[in-house]
DNA sequence: TGGAAATATGCCTATATGTTTATAAGGGTG
DNA sequence: CACCCTTATAAACATATAGGCATATTTCCA
């Protein structure tokens, strides 16, 4: 997968009151579905459905045991898409996949500015 | 505010394409909106409702100049939010602001556990 | 002061997202 | 196998969000 669509991923996951706390709630700790059904107090598969968006993100890892799925999370995971940040940040724009459209267009701007500028 | 609103605002700003795209390009570059809107290819209006959402979160800083107004990402406030999440990830879940209700039932499930466990 | 340009704000619509209910699928135990 | 419990998936619905158009607002300049 692209740098950027992974990094977006994992923010969208966490940019969300709910999923934030469920994945707080599993760092250092698991749990089984039902017991956060009951930790949150919402619907079982409302529950199941957040955690499908962490895990799609890779935020969270599950495992069954019988009857139970329990979910913990990845936090080494986080950390990896801090660095995939950063890198997408040092990058220049031109060499970064899936916004080619976009670097042209900044060099356009670039050649024919807008706006005048003072400096920069 | 409270750390834990302020971490996920930043996410939720961030985990959408067009805004993740427009903090990149803003990294290192000042834009005025007209220029922004010829390199994303959206309405002006779009443009500045992102960058609204961008500088609410304090991830874009403007600065008018005459008629235009330059926009710059902050940088240094994504670090600032990436130390943010690590203290709440390193606090435990009951000495966090707005995760009160949870932090009970958590208790309540450790004590009474709704599934068998291997270990932990 | 009047007009033009850049930006912000309101309103509207299509789509995405969070949540619920209903149901299917996976697994334990008699 | 029959029944029960846990979790996942599907359908339905309500709300939120991205983006468009129209308009207000700010600033510059003649």
């Amino acid at each position: 997968m692209k740098a950027i669509e992974e990094v977006v991923r994992v923010f969208q996951a966490l940019g969300q009151d709910t999923r934030f706390k469920v994945f707080k709630v599993l760092c250092g700790r698991t749990f089984c579905v039902c017991e956060l059904e009951e930790i949150f107090g919402i619907t079982q598969p409302a529950i199941s459905h957040h955690l499908a968006i962490l895990k799609d993100a890779g935020l969270v890892d599950d495992s069954r045991e019988g009857q139970w799925v329990f979910y913990k999370a990845n936090v080494e995971r986080l950390e990896e898409c801090w660095h995939m940040l950063m890198g997408i940040l040092d990058l220049p724009i031109d060499k970064l996949a899936g916004m080619d459209e976009i670097a042209e267009r900044v060099k356009e701007i670039e050649r024919n500015p807008k706006a005048p500028r003072r400096c920069r």
